[in-house]
RNA sequence: GGUCCGUUCGUCUAGGGGUUAGGACACGUCCCUUUCACGGAUGAAACACGGGUUCGAUUCCCGUACGGACUACCA
């Protein structure tokens, strides 16, 4: 017997891909790493109203970009190929035949309409219509049909479901990885329909046919899944086959207020939900993704695995590998988790900041000079949150002042900083290594001997120079306007300044 | 409504029968710095409530409240 762990992750190809899904791709592919297992990716696309195209492609762009790609599955191949369940459509019936002649489940004629209108009488009186062993025997179904009515039905093509018979009193419990022992007792479940009358399989069979044909040893789901695992775990006792173990993961829930995550609250807080970005084929709707606001894939993967699990530790910066190497089901958290945008830029800040300077210049100030690129992105690497705000910090930074700080302007424009920027204009003049370093030299040598502080004069050169009160190192912005840029805007702004007298 | 799941600072969380209830983000203050940012230090900030069990409960049990998920021939 094998003990091989094999996981898998089974979107559906409805939309872009949800960052919560993004965070149950992540974990199963954490789990699988960390004990050698198989971590594969199946399609689950039994519902041909809702397929959106494109969407499957983009579930391969997200995960790729993350680096987060399965072994085995759609798009990658496999021994249990397809992976697309729309492609394996005729297994299914066969599994729900097998249902029937075993007497675990049986034909359901009701009509969409007819179960509708139920529902409504039922509704009218305040209570909830199921189709259960006590309401089953009053529908149109082969447990209260006659043989040869249902024969007849049958041969005429009549459209028909096939029905989970459950039973009517029996507990049904399994012992979840992150919620441990969850019963329920299966007068409050519905016989759920298995296959559709369009002879597609529910997710309920495809799933569970699918993960016992692809060997999967755990599955890792959202929360929303809870509530029908009681009905999977009948349905691998129907099969009787071994059901494999489940972990329920917390879900991911609105910043402000409560309920899930959704599309809305990244229109509202404007941020993204999503990966990469999406265009809605229907509508032309854009929206937002993780990768084109900015986000590091390495920045992204922190944050979505520190949501919802934690190390136990104090360490928050983890790499894939490590991220794989900490990682276990049992310290994965039950309770839902906000989605905290901050905490999202804070990541992304520590990725940045840790980021190859020079892959930053070269993708990001592609139009200067490496060498120039390089200091710009030194320069201003701990300012940022995005490094796509490098080309508008060295945009500002390069354009002439427009107006200068008058705030600063009110404060530090005295006659003794008039005389300090007057001889600082004259000592520049001679500086033949401009470089910051000789820079700061000549100018605190001048500033000496004229005996005038720093202090009164240093912020009044910065505003003169580039037109705002605060910024990055004077001595190396110096160094980067380059000579006869800094004289040109210290005699405009000196011309500018109003004038004192002694 | 019913079923199930949950509840520690504003947020993500550690912890767990006896703790000054720890860390991170955000926020305040201070230091560093010519300024800002970074960094460092520091402050404010939490066990939902009520009953048990116990010498002792935030921790275990039961209720209540609140929140969430599900309740389709969607996944």
């Amino acid at each position: 017997m094998s003990s091989k762990i094999r996981v898998r992750f089974a979107p559906s190809p409805t939309g872009p891909l949800h960052i919560g899904g993004v965070r149950t791709a992540l974990y199963n592919y954490l789990l699988a790493r960390k004990l050698g297992g198989t971590f594969l990716l199946r399609i689950e696309d039994t519902d041909q109203t809702r397929f959106v195209p494109g969407a499957e492609d983009y579930i391969l762009e997200s995960l790729a970009w993350l680096g987060i790609m399965p072994d085995e599955g759609v798009g990658i191949g496999g021994p249990h190929a397809p992976y697309r369940q729309s492609e394996r459509k005729d297994l299914y019936k066969a599994y729900a035949d097998e249902l029937i002649s075993t007497g675990k489940a049986y034909y359901a004629f009701d009509s969409a309409e007819e179960l509708d209108a139920i529902r409504a009488v039922y509704e009218s009186k305040g209570t909830a219509f199921q189709y259960n062993a006590l309401t089953r025997v009053k529908l149109k179904n082969s447990l209260s049909m006659s043989p040869g009515a249902i024969e007849e039905a049958l041969a005429s093509g009549q459209p028909y479901v096939i029905r989970l018979k459950v039973p009517a009193k029996a507990e049904i419990r399994f012992q979840d990885s992150i919620r441990d022992w969850v019963h329920v007792h299966t007068s409050s479940m519905d016989d759920k329909v298995l296959m559709k009358s369009d002879g597609m399989p529910t997710y309920h069979l495809a799933n569970v046919v699918d993960d016992h044909i692809m060997e999967i040893t755990h599955v890792i789901r959202g929360e929303e899944w809870l509530p029908s695992a009681p009905l999977h775990i009948l349905l691998y006792q129907a099969f009787g086959w071994q059901a494999p173990q489940f972990a329920h993961l917390p879900l991911l829930l609105k910043p402000e207020g409560n309920g899930k995550l959704s599309k809305r609250d990244a229109d509202l807080g404007g941020f993204p939900v999503f990966p990469l970005e999406w265009t809605d084929p229907q509508s032309g709707v854009v929206s937002k993704g993780f990768k084109q606001e900015g986000y590091l894939p390495e920045a992204t993967l922190n944050f979505l695995a520190f949501l919802g699990w934690n190390p136990g530790t104090e360490q928050e910066l983890f790499s894939l590998d490590e991220l794989v190497n900490a990682f276990s089901l049992e310290r994965i958290n039950k309770a839902g988790a906000k989605f905290d945008v901050n905490k999202a830029k804070w990541f992304n800040e520590q990725y940045v900041k840790q980021h190859p300077v020079s892959e930053l210049a070269s993708a990001y100030l592609p139009e200067i000079e490496s060498g120039k690129a390089e200091a710009f992105v030194q320069l201003f690497l701990d300012r940022i949150t995005f490094p796509q705000e490098l080309g508008q910090k060295v945009a500002e930074f390069s354009a002439f002042p427009k107006e200068y700080d008058s705030a600063v302007l009110a404060n530090k424009w005295n006659s003794e900083a008039q005389k300090g920027l007057l001889a600082i204009q004259t000592c520049i003049e001679h500086i033949q290594d401009w470089h910051a370093e000789s820079i700061k030299h000549v100018i605190h040598g001048t500033l000496e001997t004229e005996g005038i502080k720093m202090g009164k004069v240093m912020q009044m050169l910065r505003v003169a120079l580039s037109g705002n009160g605060a910024g990055p190192d004077l001595m190396i912005s110096m160094e980067l306007w380059g000579k006869q840029q800094v004289a040109e805007r210290l005699s405009v702004a000196l011309a500018q300044f109003p004038k004192l007298s002694e």
